[in-house]
DNA sequence: AATGAATGAGCATTCATTCAT
DNA sequence: AATGAATGAATGCTCATTCAT
């Protein structure tokens, strides 16, 4: 019989990846130190590698677990809504989860413009570098004319979440008085609007 | 007298400079070696030590130079132009600069994320949030009824760079094909008019 | 009643020695690892503690069996036949159980040479430096005039097991290409004849 | 100007290599700690990686260190001597050498026993399995009749470093009474003249 | 007996920075 | 100013062994 039970090495494994996320939030990927990650879920320094292979494959697990969580609290999307609201519950959700790991969602930002290419494979298992789900929204916008149809659906698709990121860095930026709540509705305003008037 | 001239010495340090960005660029900040810029450089591995304080002290430099190029490079814009070519020249301007240092661009980008805004600053002299002259063409803009008036010029200025910094994010994620020279315009296009049909 | 029956836990056992013999062949003594041979031999890591004490304690024990097995397989020896075709057999069936546990026992070599004395008495039980076996071949064939009497039984002993012992580091040698099976005929001329003319 | 002359620093090098060479002995290539080496040397921790690049590194250099030596002490071979007094002062050349670095001479033998030849190939730099100084003795007592001709220079050569080697294994073993002094009269009777009768 | 999670000592290597020359 | 040897703090990862179940 095992030492613990299944159930307390899965709840282990929580403990692990939340004070990952803490860690890596507080000092980075270079920065945070694995065996401060196992000792802050009260485990022996070494512990940590029975539930992961390295450093970077508990980064990983930790941008996993960020993703699932947002495809969890995105829920279902009303497609009969206006695409402003299915946009508006999408990028709501998604400011949600990003408050909920603020910091470390910081980080994982940080990583994603590491230098190399083979690292960064590394650290993320894979980036598809357009949402599915927000595609799919701006594709139905554009067949009910709701949205232009000059540019692909991917276009569009491209510019909302360039939008959003660029919102975030903005919110990031030092001194920044651009808190996560208002991004939303702004992005929404822009994306949809534009500057020019109308 | 002297060892070496003052030329000599100006010019060690620019050798300096352009050996550091390089390998920033391609090693990022932490990834960056103190030894190899400076062997890269021409000059002995302490050497840089007289011309920097810190690492830090380095990358705080090359951010400078940087910075500088690209006041040297916008030029002058004519107030007279409609806002869509002001923005335009300013845009094409930086993506140029930002296209000299590339990789460079990447790594700064990236430090802006860092974890401790005490780093950061340690890292970076100041950070003017909003772009000075950027907001002068909005705000002649709005005066000539050109832009929506509904957003302060600061807000509509912001859209603009978070748009930018979302696109240049876009373009340095990894197997993006979109390119530093198609941002102005499509920056452009999606800031003006934004996605709905009109 | 036990959980397993004697049987069972004597296969256990010898399952680990072979899983042993293996590992330490593959990896050598440092390079093994505790873990994958109680794995190998198909128990649980921590399983292979039950049988022993440590990782030393395995090893001797492999080292014990492989001598038992020299023992077996040398036989009874005919004490008639020339002393040439005595040594012969001896040195053959030595060879032979050398090549069953081929790499182990290049291992067990290696240990021998370990660098302090109180590591090898925790890793062999004993070693006995003359091989009684031999020696009485080496008495009967000096008595019958086959062999030198100018030098004792023990040198002369000693002389052989040196030889045979320097071949097979000669053939592990990397790139070696001397064989465990030319071994026996080359010592023996050697051993007999020399290199002198004659 | 460096910190220390250059005289100093091949000091340094032959310090560290001094201290390797009694750690190695002391503790075998596993066990020996790199930073103790250094310290040992009276430099600090880090300073034996100014000089060699990794442990496998330092012990490459003490065996080269070993090789020159012993190249050193064997001078010149008088090519006009029979051939037992030109063996005899090679042997009795390698095993003053080998008496010099005693322990480290065990630690060296028994590293080459290493399982894999793949860390063995990081250890030496090449193994170069004859002895060309001894094959061309051989060869020419040969060309004198004074050695056999049914082998050749190749098997005869092989022949006394295997006998040689065993003499070490033996007078390695735990609680030999063989000394190294002992080695090159015993190797050259047996290797000239075998263990039969004449 | 069997299991396998937990433990924590141990270690090679890196590299920013110092400073004697 | 320039040099480059010396320094030593810092850390990811391994693995023999323990022991609760």
């Amino acid at each position: 019989m095992p030492r613990v039970s299944a159930s307390t090495k899965a709840e282990h494994r929580e403990r692990l990846l939340s004070a990952a996320a803490a860690e890596f939030a507080a000092k980075g990927l270079d920065g945070a130190r694995v065996d401060d990650i196992s000792v802050a879920a009260g485990l022996a320094k070494g512990t940590i590698y029975n539930y992961f292979d390295s450093k970077a494959d508990v980064f990983r697990a930790v941008i996993e677990a960020w993703s699932s969580r947002t495809e969890e609290v995105r829920g279902e999307i009303d497609d009969e809504a206006p695409v402003e609201d299915q946009l508006r519950s999408i990028l709501e959700a998604d400011m949600q989860v990003t408050g909920e790991i603020e910091e470390f969602a910081r980080t994982a930002f940080r990583e994603v413009l590491t230098a190399s290419p083979e690292e960064l494979a590394d650290l993320l298992p894979s980036w598809d570098p357009v949402d599915a789900e927000i595609q799919r929204v701006v594709e139905n916008a554009q067949a009910a004319g709701e949205l232009r149809s000059d540019r692909s659906s991917i276009e569009l698709t491209r510019f909302l979440l360039s939008l959003t990121n660029g919102m975030l860095l903005e919110h990031w930026f030092p001194d920044s008085d651009l808190t996560l709540e208002e991004i939303p509705e702004l992005v929404l305003d822009y994306y949809l609007d534009g500057a020019r008037t109308r």
